[in-house]
Parts: structure tokens; sequence; C-alpha cells
DNA sequence: TACTCGTTGTTCAAATTCGAACTCAACTGT
DNA sequence: ACAGTTGAGTTCGAATTTGAACAACGAGTA
């Protein structure tokens, strides 16, 4: 490689901007979430990957990948879920290895008592302050970002690389 | 509020691809950093932060706002990093309470070591993925968001509210 | 069947983060 | 000078995250 090449004015905006925002953004969520719900961020990421699936349940593995975290984050994290009622573990018949993360009715019920706040939030705070070009162009070119690192790498298992639905 | 307004397909698109591009990034940042300086991205962070203020040093507060973290979380990072004599404490003469840290010569040459390397893969998987119109809506559009949560809330401290220059 | 790999989920200790409480000073108004 | 308030930075215990090591299986192959 030549000399580093150093990001210009528009580039550095563009790249500050995008840590700044995420990490304030993080900040209110979990803030929110904590206040409403008394879950963090991730836990409602989980919470809501469960709903989204069929019978409410996912194995552990796919479940990490899904949420981006790591195995043994996932294992603690589902582990505060279950001592809270919000979630069970169930072996698989097939597989003994296996273990499915379920969503309970109480935890169901959790998840529907906080989505609305956490998404009108999320509208108030990223989504509706974007004009439709800069939506488009955000989910376009992240998209094809993400898709990017996760094509590449299947080596690094910290987290378990896995495409998003 | 009324019903609940959910995210439409494109809206999930931006939203996922936003959080998602942040962790997968993060996550190879921090390999590479660990890898080839022995930093933490936030340990990178903060020291790029001090090389670029005045006589490379900043006052705790301001740093800690500078990379978004707690007051405690900044503490416990510049103690990590003074033991590893990349930075050191400096105490104000006209105010007692004001501590300074200071980039010492071999923190900066421990960041000059490793930002090429760190800039050349927040171009290849960031910058350099986005078309010159997608980078300049990214900029403008979360530039605009991060400043919204700055200019709101000045209440929470967990992190010092300030906005990165 | 026996053997070798790659997977699955957990465990454990160490590292880090969180947030509230705390300590001193500086500032304010009197 | 004097209380009351605010601000800076640290401390501390609890919560969380990390990553490597581990145990227990499947799956493919000879």
């Amino acid at each position: 490689m030549g000399l580093p090449r150093w990001l210009n004015e528009e580039e550095k905006r563009a790249w500050n901007a995008f840590r700044s925002t995420h990490a304030l953004l993080n900040q209110r969520m979990d803030q929110q979430l904590k206040r409403d719900a008394g879950l963090s961020h991730l836990q409602y990421e989980i919470l809501a990957r469960l709903s989204g699936a069929p019978d409410r349940e996912l194995r552990m593995t796919e479940l990490a990948s899904a949420v981006q975290n790591s195995k043994s984050g996932l294992t603690y994290q589902i582990g505060q879920l279950e001592q809270a009622g919000l979630v069970r573990r169930r072996n698989c018949q097939s597989d003994v290895r296996a273990v499915y993360a379920c969503l309970t009715d109480e935890g169901m019920a959790v998840l529907e008592r906080a989505a609305p706040g956490h998404v009108a939030l999320v509208r108030e705070l990223f989504i509706d302050v974007l004009t439709p070009d800069q939506l488009r162009a955000l989910a376009d070119g992240l998209g094809e970002a993400s898709r990017r690192m996760l094509d590449s790498d299947f080596t690094a298992d910290p987290r378990t690389a896995n495409p998003d639905t």
C-alpha cells in the first residue's frame, strides 16, 4: 500500500456522524427501554428476534448471530431473561446439543408493551430526521457495507457471522 | 400518541443496516487494532483525540465527551493507557480539580504506527463502499441526527453531552 | 466400528463498563 | 469570610462482555 490516504473533510464528517449517531442513539434507547420495560437494548433485540421467528424460538447460535453477539454473551443474556421468565430454553430431540430459546407469553407481553415506545423513539431520533433520499441512500450504502463484511471473513468466530433478515 | 407507526420495509432496511454495519465495523476495527497495535478501538480513539488537541492534551471531561464515554469509563481507560506509558496525567495549576490527559511521545508513536492501517480499514469497509452521493447523504443525515440528540437533553450525565469537532 | 473433524452451547476468569456515591475545589450570593 | 450549589475526577461494587478452554455430540470416512 502506498501513502495512507487520510480522510477528507466530508469523509471525516460522515465517519464521525456515523459513530456519534450510533453512540447517542444506543444510549437513548438503553435509557428508554430500561425505564419503560426494564430491558437493555440487547435484551429487547433478543425478544424482538424471537418474536419474529417461527414458533417464537431460535437456536442459540442463530439468535447470537441475529443480534450479533458472542455465543457466551448470549448464554449470559438468555440466562437473565430466563430468570425473568421472558424466555425459556428447550432442548431439541433430533440434536442433543441444540438448545432453543423460546419466547414465553410473558416475554411476548413485555415486548408488546415496550415496542411502541421503542419504535417511536427510533422514528423520532433516526428515521424522521432523514429525508427520503437520505433514508434510501443510507439503506443502500450501509446495506452494501454490511453485506460485504458478512460475505468475507468466515474465519472470526467472536460473533458468529450471519446476515440479518 | 396514536397507533404506533411501525417501520416500513425501507425504514427497516435502513435501521438494520445501520446497526449491523456498526457492529461489524466495530468488531473489525477492534480486531485489527488489537492485533496491529495492542489497542482497543476506544483506546485508539482516545489517542487520536489527544493527538489532535492543542499541546496534545485534553481535560478528562472534554476527552470523555469527545469519545462519548462515561467519566468513570474514561478514568479507567486513561489508567490503562498511563500504565502502558502512552498517556500521562498532568494537574492544572489554576484549577486543582482539573486533570489533563497528555499524549506522550511514545503514545504518539504508537498512534502514528496504528493510524495508516486503521484509516485504510475505514476506507475499505466504509468510505469506499459508498458512492459520493451516499457519502454526502450519510454525512448530512446522520450529522443532523446526532446534532439533534446533542442539542436536546442536557439532563443525562452518563456520558457527558458535547458536540464532537 | 473406530477415527477424525467441525459444531453446539456452556463455563470460567479476566477485562471492561456502568452508575451512584463520594471528595475536593471553585463559584455564587450574602 | 460563609453557607449553598455546582463541577471535576475518582472510587467502588455490581453487571456485563470477552475469549479461550471445555465437554458432548453429529457427520463423514475408512
